[in-house]
DNA sequence: ACTGAAAGACGTCGAAT
DNA sequence: ATTCGACGTCTTTCAGT
């Protein structure tokens, strides 16, 4: 991967439906090389996909959570477990397993806190092996990229 | 917004290069009402943008930190300032005004602990009027979806 | 609001340098 | 590794229902 390939997936980062015409344009190389790159890398997984980004308060999801979790157990078993009953859960956009006080880090999106209570008590509480949950509200959304940074 | 934009949207943020032509067969519509919706979404930034998603690791930005920063000053114009400034940073891939014991909550993408050293020491270290960092590391990632959830 | 068709632009790939 | 050129597919639009 040289300067060019990193040209290219800046402005795929940008936008996604820039046509090879155009980004060859800007790089000042013709249509071919850019779609054999960028074919490359879509094969190497460098790219993995092609997503469109969606207005959140449109779609009535206003509330940001970022919920800190323990586990009562920490066995390879359980924490499996618990892996795949997050990852089924639509709400949780996220998840980490984190350093310090908390095992796990979720970033939740949902409607509004009566929704956010629902899914703590309704969701959340179905999943086993769940010691403790602390909660941190998004007041505001301040800064919000896609694009991995990537060095000159 | 109906249940068809929604589906419509669903497929989207699968595959943002999804053609028209795929989409209306698997919703059982023709071409045109297709192109119509989805330009519509467009214009009422519904649908924000497109973007590739790049892997992480292939790129070299393997450490994921979340920073939780306080300000020592909580002024209108400080936090005005503090917002400017963490924008800029290229490292901080998200940012939230956040409840609880801190102020904010960055997301930052590093190469490694090194880097991150680096990122806190010169480039934090520049912002005015941090407080306390506190770091939080990423020892894993569990989840990691650019939807955003769509109620039926 | 949807169908079907038609024109033009773009993605895609082979041949050549 | 890049340019040119040709083909098929998709986007985009329009007349008709």
């Amino acid at each position: 991967m040289d300067q060019i390939d990193k040209k290219i997936l800046r402005l795929l980062q940008e936008d996604g439906n820039m046509t090879t015409k155009e980004i060859a344009k800007r790089i000042h190389l013709s249509n071919t090389p850019v779609y054999e790159r960028i074919k490359k890398m879509e094969r190497e997984r460098i790219i993995k996909k092609y997503v469109a980004i969606l207005d959140r308060e449109k779609l009535d999801r206003d509330l940001i959570v970022f919920c800190n979790v323990t586990l009562k157990e920490h066995s390879k078993i359980v924490g499996h477990q618990f892996v795949n009953d997050i990852t089924a859960l639509e709400e949780v956009v996220e998840c980490y397993n984190i350093s310090g006080d908390y095992d796990f880090l979720l970033k939740v999106m949902v409607k509004d806190m009566k929704a956010y209570q629902d899914f703590v008590l309704n969701r959340l509480g179905e999943v086993e092996n769940i010691g403790s949950a602390h909660s941190t509200f998004v007041m505001g959304e301040i800064k919000q990229s896609y694009q991995i940074p990537i060095d000159r």
